[in-house]
RNA sequence: GUGGAUGUAGCUCAGUCGGUUAGAGCACCGGAUUGUGGUUCCGGGGGUCGAGGGUUCAAAUCCCUUCAUCCACCCCA
C-alpha cells in the first residue's frame, strides 16, 4: 500500500505553490500598508491558553474539535484551532499593552481541528488572521472590517458578501439567551435535538440552526440586535456609520452568531457562493475581556481570520488568474561528458541573476533539447565539443526555434536581453514569475 | 457520530446477463532522428481491479465485512 496524508491532511504541491504566495503577498501588502505587523506564533499552546479562550460551549470544545496531547514532560499542550488565544498569549507575555496603541498584528499559518473532512474543511488547514489591540473604539472595528474586505478586494475576488451584526455586551447576550428560553422552552420538544442541547448550553447558538422547524420556531421571535442595551447598540450604530462613509459593501445580519465565546458586540462573516455549503471564507468579532480573561491586562480588541483554502477555491471558481509556477529562464545542456562540469559551474553563476536549470549527464541535442523544453526553459543552451573549441555556446530560443552561436563572454549579457523581452505568448513568466498586485 | 456516492495503470476514466492473456487517453521509456526539442509515426514498460472473506467450473463484475476518498448533515475558516 502506498502511503498516504494523513485525513484531512494534504500536499501543496509545486503547481500550487505559487498561487499560496500570491496570496500570502497581496495579504502582508493590504494588511501592512494599515500599520499591521506580521506576528508568527507557535503552532501549539499550553491547552489552558485555548480552554480559558474558547469558551466551554464552543464547538470546539463540545464537540472535542481540539487536538490535546501529553509531551514527554507531562505538559498538555493543543494544537491551536485558531490564532487568537495564542496572538494575545504573546500580546500578554511580551507586555505589548505598552506598545503604541492599538497593536496590530497579524499571522499566516496552520490551525488544526479534529472535524470530519468535506470541501473546505479540512484537520490541517490554514488561516490568515489580523488582530487589533488596544482600542475600544468604532473605529477599529470597522477598520478591521474594512482590511478584511480590502484583502479580498486586492486578491481580485468578485462575489464576497460581507454580514456585520453584534452579539452585544455580555448583558445584552445574557438578556437575549434568558428571553429565547423563556420563549423556546415551552415549546422546546419541537426543536431538533441539537436545538435542544443549545438550549441549555447557549441559547443564542439555536439561531445558527439551519433546520427548517427550528428556524420556523425562531422567525416571530426578537434579533439580538434587537435588544441590544443603549451602548452596543450606539458602537453598532457608530461601525455601521463607518462603513457606510467609508464605501465599504456590507450587509446587515440582525442573527449573527460566532462559534467562539468570546466575541462582545460587533460580530461579522464574509461569505461565498462558490465554495460548496461551507460559505463562509472567514469571520471575526470584537473580543473586549479576553486579554484580562487570559491573565492579561483589560484591553479590549478585534479580531479576524480567513481560511486561506476557501478563498483559494473561491478564487478560482471566479477563474481570477492566479500565477503559475516559476520556469527557467536558461536549462544547460551538457553534449559531452566534459560539459556536464561545465555548465553546472556556468549555472552557478547565470544564478546570480536568473533561475537557470542543467542536465547533469551527457546528452545528444536530441534529448537535450527536450529535456530543456521540459523544463519550461525560455532558452537552451548547449555546450559540446565545438562549442568548446569556440569558447563559446549555442543558446537556442525555445519558442522561435531560433539559435546562435554566443561567446561564453558574452551569455551574461544575452540572457539578460532575453529576460527582458515581453513574457511569452503562454504567458509562463521566465523568471521572477508571479503576480504583483 | 450519521447519510450518500466513489475506489480499475503515475493521472483522468472505460469495462457488470460473471467467461480466454483487463482497456483507452494523457504521462513515462525506447526508436525513426548517435549535433537539434516541442508536432508526427512505430514500439515498450507499468495493474495483487482498495483490502479480507464468501458464492461459483470461472469474480474487476454477485454477496458479506472492512478500509480509504469525495460530498453532505452537524458545525465552522
Amino acid at each position: 500500500m502506498r502511503p498516504s496524508a494523513v485525513k484531512g491532511t494534504y500536499d501543496i504541491l509545486p503547481d500550487d505553490q505559487p498561487r499560496w504566495r500570491a496570496l500570502l503577498r497581496t495579504t502582508a501588502r493590504v494588511l501592512g500598508r494599515a500599520g499591521v505587523d506580521e506576528i508568527t506564533t507557535p503552532v501549539f499552546e499550553h491547552r489552558e491558553v485555548f480552554d480559558k479562550s474558547v469558551g466551554e460551549s464552543a464547538d470546539l470544545v463540545v464537540q472535542k474539535e481540539m487536538y490535546t496531547f501529553e509531551d514527554r514532560g507531562g505538559r498538555w499542550l493543543t494544537l491551536r484551532p485558531e490564532f487568537t488565544a495564542g496572538v494575545l498569549r504573546a500580546f500578554i507575555e511580551h507586555g505589548m499593552h505598552t506598545w503604541p496603541t492599538p497593536v496590530k498584528l497579524w499571522s499566516a499559518g496552520p490551525a488544526f481541528r479534529a472535524e470530519n473532512v468535506q470541501r473546505g474543511r479540512f484537520r490541517q488547514f490554514h488561516q490568515v488572521n489580523c488582530e487589533l489591540v488596544g482600542s475600544a473604539s468604532a473605529l477599529l472595528d470597522a477598520e478591521a472590517i474594512a482590511l478584511l474586505v480590502d484583502t479580498f478586494t486586492a486578491l481580485g475576488l468578485p462575489g464576497v458578501h460581507v454580514k456585520v451584526g453584534s452579539v452585544g455586551d455580555p448583558e445584552d447576550r445574557e438578556r437575549y439567551n434568558a428571553y429565547l428560553r423563556e420563549a423556546l422552552v415551552p415549546q422546546q420538544q419541537a426543536l431538533s435535538e441539537a436545538s435542544r442541547e443549545r438550549l441549555r448550553l447557549n441559547p443564542l447558538r439555536i439561531l445558527d440552526s439551519k433546520d427548517a422547524g427550528d428556524q420556523a420556531l425562531l422567525a416571530p421571535l426578537a434579533r439580538p440586535l434587537d435588544m441590544l442595551a443603549h451602548a452596543a447598540r450606539e458602537h453598532f450604530d457608530a461601525v455601521t456609520d463607518t462603513l457606510s462613509a467609508w464605501g465599504v459593501p456590507f450587509e446587515l445580519d440582525a442573527s449573527i452568531v460566532r462559534g467562539l465565546d468570546y466575541y462582545r458586540r460587533t460580530a461579522f462573516e464574509v461569505h461565498h457562493a462558490g465554495i460548496g455549503a461551507q460559505s463562509a471564507l472567514g469571520g471575526g468579532g470584537r473580543y473586549d475581556g479576553l486579554v484580562a480573561n487570559l491573565g492579561g491586562p483589560d484591553v479590549p480588541g478585534i479580531g479576524w481570520a480567513f481560511g486561506i483554502e476557501r478563498v483559494l477555491d473561491a478564487l478560482e471558481g471566479e477563474g481570477v488568474a492566479l500565477p503559475a509556477r516559476e520556469r527557467a529562464l536558461a536549462y544547460l545542456v551538457a553534449l559531452d561528458q566534459e560539459a556536464v562540469a561545465e555548465v553546472a559551474q556556468l549555472a552557478r553563476s547565470l544564478r546570480a541573476e536568473h533561475r537557470v536549470e542543467h542536465g547533469y549527464v551527457a546528452r545528444n541535442p536530441g534529448k537535450g533539447l527536450r529535456d530543456a523544453d521540459r523544463s519550461g526553459a525560455r532558452v537552451a543552451v548547449l555546450r559540446g565539443s565545438r562549442e568548446r573549441e569556440a569558447g563559446a555556446v549555442v543558446v537556442k530560443d525555445l519558442r522561435t526555434g531560433e539559435q546562435l552561436v554566443v561567446a561564453l563572454d558574452d551569455l551574461a549579457e544575452h540572457l539578460r536581453v532575453v529576460a527582458s523581452e515581453a513574457p511569452t505568448a503562454d504567458g509562463i513568466p521566465t523568471t521572477g514569475g508571479g503576480v504583483a498586485r
